[in-house]
DNA sequence: TTTTAGCACTCTTCGCCTCGGAGTGCCAAC
DNA sequence: GTTGGCACTCCGAGGCGAAGAGTGCTAAAA
């Protein structure tokens, strides 16, 4: 999260009574979804200024990129600069209270016997909390720990490799061999690639054997090249390891604001897709806590009308993945993105609790 | 499918002009989404009638349930019942031509990791080619050929069940297991269970062990203790395995008979939700064939507007599951189904290759 | 200098009306 | 049984006016 500092790169110090506007503004936008108008504000806002003076205040805001008025006589609605000002400077967010944490650990801590399994279950949470569509990106596998590697021969030139991962991850993989192995040959393999890279990732594990291929290429006995060839396909990265799981899109149509079918449709075609999301997370990977984009900043045309919160998940200092979720821009953030952020850290204390 | 024959239950006799009529007004619908009136069907449907006459003749099919006028004067539309007759009796469905299906083929004879994988690359192409709503269920698990199963010691009391599937399918499970056991024990009761059941189906195998339980429950030697043990969660019908996979649908929200967003929005949480599905293609697993809702036919309510083709894939006379695909009542049903028809065979056949 | 009251102006929304077009139902004639 | 003719209904588009909301500007007040 940023900090509160209202001398943002770009963003001109505004007085106390004008951010005071600002914010009501797109506090009560983001609860009525009506543009709010002078009189509005001079009522409610609790600062005793008449209409007109407030208007002026508008009309800088305005004139400043903050607002907009959708037509002349229609109120204002915050701009997605507007938002960002908002964000980073006027929002108060209330923490969680010890009720609602509970709740969602418990949520979070269920047994999960997949990768894919826990990521379905957490954006299921995190589109019901927020009643927004929930994103939860898979635990990247190169930064998962191997914990046993086993070989079963299938057929003539078919093995069937099994990864344990983390101690609850299963991965399956049927490879092609050159040749035919039996099984004493594949457990003696099976047994090295234990004994040599047990409890370390598979990052690790992939570096390792493509040093020891450079340095001992032509040395190799026997027992070393059956290792390599097949470790060799098992470890290469498998191609579904980016990958996340949307959950509770049908949310987003109950927006007024994204009421129109065709943009409606190009974002659902956007959630299936994929690539265009996968390379807005990958920016958030490393961010180190809670990003959040409004409407066009993310760069993606889409996300148009869209604000987009995220979080790293991890153990320890090691990334994992992102989770987040997708709404209109007009979301209640200082709800969101305490749910975002206590939900990443959740699921980073159960996914450490699971380590051994 | 069902025979044309023109007096099925509840369909009383038309006559040869009626019938040509009606199927004119329904092919003309299906084609431009607009009410057909009666000029319309006078000028175009080429049996040299006065507009007159044509109004008598579609009044009468509106008695009978077939029509229903939007309002006063907008021309008629067919009704579900409408629909029914002329799916059953009037429809001539064009086969593919050789190169169509040659080009399905491919698509579907992808090597797939597992059922799941190719559900999903069935659905797209289902999606893909008819421009709505694909489905596909996952192959029912009982109803598949047990090739090997082995046991992988994880922890204390942890056991990792594989099992390999029709020697394309890999499921794992981690079971919980009273006491610990070794490798060598695990080993010995795999060892038996393959030699026992190898080649059998799942359901068989469930039955079989359940009957040796019974039998000799007490006379039980240690071998067999741990192998019913064991094998008693393994072979647990799995909870996910009654599940399918929806592509493409996005599509529906193309078709401006479903743009009520509500009602849209209702049918995305039915595909969600699974199972008020599920229940509708379960009783299509047995049908034989392809088999064709219209509308409320279905008994869903959130299927209003929408019609559903579905067909059985299986392998010999073994039904493995059900797909098809969901789209508005308006669909060009004589490309649909037989889209659907072909797919689920050359599903079969490919499947039935990939036996051994 | 800032704030405010007042006023003219703009723009949307709604109801109301009208009008043309499309399509029907019915009747009387063929 | 079929057809032409005609009155009728209904929808949709367009125009009009009133009401309401909100603005910008100006001049006076604080």
């Amino acid at each position: 999260m940023q900090t509160s500092d209202p001398t943002l790169a770009g963003h001109p110090a505004l007085n106390e009574r004008t951010q005071h506007l600002l914010k009501f503004l797109v506090e009560r936008y983001i609860r009525d979804g009506q543009p709010v108008g002078s009189r509005t504000l001079s009522r409610d806002a609790g600062l005793d200024l008449s209409s007109a003076t407030v208007r002026n205040v508008m009309a800088d805001l305005e004139e400043l990129g903050y607002l907009r008025a959708p037509h002349t006589s229609a109120g204002r609605v915050p701009t997605a600069r507007g938002y960002r000002f908002f964000i980073d400077s006027l929002l108060r967010i209330k923490p969680l209270d010890s009720r609602e944490i509970e709740v969602l650990r418990r949520r979070i801590d269920q047994p999960a016997q997949s990768g894919a399994e826990m990521a379905r279950s957490v954006s299921d949470l995190l589109s019901g909390v927020t009643r927004l569509a929930g994103i939860v990106m898979l635990p990247r596998r190169q930064t998962m720990t191997l914990r046993q590697v086993e070989f079963l021969p299938l057929s003539e030139c078919r093995v069937l490799a099994i990864l344990v991962l983390n101690s609850q991850e299963v991965q399956n993989r049927i490879i092609q061999t050159r040749r035919a192995y039996d099984a004493a040959e594949l457990q003696r393999a099976a047994n090295y690639l234990n004994a040599q890279f047990g409890g370390r990732d598979i990052q690790q594990v992939r570096k390792a054997l493509l040093d020891e291929l450079r340095e001992t290429r032509d040395s190799l006995d026997r027992l070393m090249q059956t290792v390599m060839e097949i470790a060799e396909q098992t470890f290469e990265t498998a191609p579904e390891s980016d990958d996340y799981v949307v959950a509770g899109q049908t949310h987003l149509m109950r927006y007024a604001d994204l009421s129109d079918l065709d943009k409606l449709r190009q974002l659902f075609e956007a959630f299936n897709q994929k690539s265009d999301l996968l390379h807005l997370f990958d920016q958030c990977l490393h961010a180190g806590g809670v990003q959040i984009f409004v409407g066009e900043e993310s760069g993606c045309g889409v996300l148009e009308g869209c604000s987009v919160v995220t979080a790293p998940y991890g153990v320890g200092d090691r990334v994992l993945g992102v989770l987040g979720i997708i709404g209109p821009t007009r979301m209640a953030y200082d709800r969101v993105i305490p749910v975002v952020d206590v939900t990443a850290r959740l699921l980073a204390e159960v996914l450490d609790g699971q380590r051994d």
